[in-house]
DNA sequence: TTTTTTTAGTGAATATGTTCACAGCACACA
DNA sequence: TGTGTGCTGTGAACATATTCACTAAAAAAA
């Protein structure tokens, strides 16, 4: 294993590092200038003990017996995220959960901004979506390296995946958003985070068939431990 | 620690478990009759090990030297969820986003129906989207004993949240699925998974910043070591 | 029938993540 | 200045998750 030069960031210290910032601008709108530990962790949910972990993980922080400072610690967080400034990303598919992004208020907020729209439709295309203009999905290797852009939101349909995220890596596209409900192959070089609605439907179903108690059940035919979903 | 009566199965597991069905749904309609952990696991990006154990401990599946039969699994893991048989859910907000919700197609593929929306917006109230009926939020307790459902899908503005959770509960909802980025305190007997689309993407952004390769960066002034995004 | 091949299931080893518990320090107040 | 309080940061303990590596068994081949 290497050794400890730095600290160590998990991806899911990056996920609860979403939540903190997120809590962190409600308590800076609020006008708060310092939160103790235990105070955030439970607004967010979390541990206390886990909540120091993380953002000591991500450097030195909090004062003692003072706490954390609420607005250092967002730009600290955006600094981490790379979000301090606005950051473009491609949409790919203007259908209904493509034009319910465009109109997500939270994306411009936390330091996104969809620039630029492809759609494999011509009925589409040439329309402008709440100021972004849609183009065919053909012109995109004329227009996106303009743009400067490496993350893509996917909502399109599900044809021709495999060969839409080779064009979009070619086209400098680093990481991708995918909410089309279909496995995508793993490609060298992008990282895919996968957004499944109906997973996750599947999962509050799962659950609610548990009880909530820990314990032991019978479910689907099979034998179960359930241990504390807090 | 309790006894090991049945099998542990974590809520990891379930999201994979999610995976392996959607993979499986495409294998059984190109007519494969069985599968070999390893090409299943290649096809969902886990390792083989991984998935055998995951099917495992949800009873036990495969047969040795044939592989696990596909159609089969399919059940047991429906059975698992308990979407053998369509499962209603309520929407409550009919905005953009709940629009885009209430045309998505997975939802009822996989075993859920939107039976019945929920606004606060009096333009909306009384209109009919995609067949079904939008309510009055302050007909929830009238309206949606009606229906017997546990689930609900919250796509509305960030106001009053908490309370509009507690009535939630109030009328049998035992899970939540939550789209709006605010954060919600826990309620008692409430499981309330967040989608943060923003905070996706947050992630994205720290992963590009970091050039995906293992090893020390140097990232908003502050070092960090980084292991494998696979 | 016997041998070979191949794969599922799983105990054990490893790796990762979370929590406990306490040292050491900043601050408040006398 | 001295004393008490209550916080952060973190080593160590614990808990959980993943991977390795082997056994046993089914199927295929000889």
């Amino acid at each position: 294993m290497a050794e400890k030069i730095g600290k160590k960031i998990s991806l899911q210290t990056v996920d609860r590092m979403s939540s903190y910032r997120k809590v962190l601008e409600e308590l800076h709108r609020a006008g708060w200038e310092s939160v103790y530990s235990h105070q955030l962790a439970k607004l967010v949910g979390v541990g206390a003990a886990q909540l120091r972990r993380d953002l000591a993980s991500c450097g030195t922080f909090g004062n003692i017996a003072k706490g954390y400072p609420v607005y250092k610690m967002i730009l600290t967080i955006s600094r981490l995220f790379g979000t301090e400034s606005l950051q473009n990303v491609v949409l790919v598919g203007a259908g209904n959960l493509g034009q319910a992004l465009l109109s997500y208020r939270s994306f411009e907020e936390r330091g996104f901004h969809i620039a630029v729209i492809f759609d494999i439709d011509d009925s589409k295309v040439g329309k402008v979506f709440a100021g972004r203009r849609c183009y065919h999905i053909k012109e995109l290797e004329t227009i996106l390296p303009d743009f400067n852009i490496n993350i893509a939101i996917l909502a399109c349909g599900t044809q021709n995946l495999t060969e839409l995220v080779e064009r979009l890596r070619k086209v400098g596209i680093r990481s991708i958003l995918n909410f089309v409900p279909k496995q995508i192959q793993a490609h060298r070089g992008i990282y895919l985070e996968n957004v499944d609605f109906a997973g996750k439907l599947e999962k509050l179903s799962f659950i609610n068939r548990l009880g909530r108690q820990i314990g032991t059940y019978f479910l689907g035919g099979c034998m179960v431990n359930f241990f504390a979903v807090h």
